[in-house]
DNA sequence: TTTCCTTCCTGAACACTGTTCAGGTTAGTA
DNA sequence: TACTAACCTGAACAGTGTTCAGGAAGGAAA
């Protein structure tokens, strides 16, 4: 596990797996060093700053979303993308915080919000990118709401809530889809 | 402007100072001190820590709010509210991703929350949370975007989008309005 | 086998960060 | 004048991301 080289891909399959193990916080330099056996300057052969190393773990978290077979109305393939999007955020710990920076800062992620706006089928392009937009800030907030409070709950404040939120988000999808449906006949 | 004794109100106002002269990233405890010639310790005698400060400097940019007039349909006070949280977000450098930090740690900035719940006047209650939890997490969102493109700007890439970024928040926010009116008739 | 070059890493330092704590000063009240 | 609460100093602790000159490992070419 040790007393070998490493490359890039190496260094983010650490990264993540660091991340699943102390979360967001603290993923620092030299801990993701140390599980390596490595000095911390060595990272920076492999990447030129941390913000670099997380936009590529976002890309990863992203990546993770299962395809999913077209139905014959684009409403429910774009809900399913939705879905798959909240399942890949979940399979990470901190994964939406994660992807949310990166996606505000622009250095990637956008492979989520062309997935669900090319499962958008309307002539309005443009409407088509605003709800898209909307879908993909409505997952992300919600999942990240709800991992941090997965993470307060295990150190100590009870506070069960559990399963609607799963339905707080699955009504938000609707109403914009169903908002969507009445634009695009009217 | 130095000299005097401070209190907890004229930390929390230096901290707003701050944030606007130089955004959250480099808003520290430091700097905040050094600005009211003062050592960082003192600052944790009206604040225990960051986070707690941060949050109620969140809570006062949601306080920011403006109030608006209630309308006949409910739908369009609720969007009104929607854009005051908006204009809010947006009177303070860095508003929406101080705001979302706090939100996501529970640590306050529910006022936007429940003002906008209490605009949606309908008889199902989980779903009027639902629906103004969407609309909150769209305009973070979308303002926390906006915000990080506006430095990024600043900082030298020239990539005007401007105003279309207006309509996109709108549009989000007319379709989740939309979905709902139609599932409440139904 | 020896040279060479690319890949990867060391060790030490720099310039920060949030936070703690024992002790001191100032201001207002009794 | 004595007391008490409010506020601050000075110094330190433990950590952070990042830089840089130099060294070692591995494979390819001579």
């Amino acid at each position: 596990m040790s007393a070998s080289r490493y490359n890039k891909s190496d260094v983010l399959e650490a990264a993540l797996k660091l991340l699943d193990e102390l979360g967001l916080p603290d993923l620092t330099m030299r801990k993701l060093a140390a599980s390596l056996d490595v000095q911390p300057s060595a990272l920076y052969w492999h990447y030129p700053n941390k913000q670099t190393l997380l936009a590529e773990v976002s890309n990863t978290i992203v990546a993770f979303m299962k395809p999913v077979a077209e139905a014959e109305d684009w409403q429910h393939t774009t809900k399913l993308n939705a879905l798959a999007l909240r399942d890949a955020l979940l399979a990470f710990r901190d994964g939406a915080e994660v992807v949310s920076s990166t996606l505000a800062l622009g250095l990637g992620a956008t492979a989520a919000l062309e997935r669900i706006q090319a499962s958008i089928k309307i002539d309005d392009e443009t409407l088509a990118h605003s709800a898209a937009e909307s879908i993909v800030f409505l997952v992300l907030g919600n999942v990240w709401h709800q991992q941090q409070r997965m993470q307060a709950n295990s150190l100590g404040v009870v506070d069960n809530i559990s399963i609607d939120e799963v339905s707080s988000l699955e009504t938000g999808i609707d109403l914009i889809l169903s908002g969507l449906s009445q634009k695009v006949k009217a």
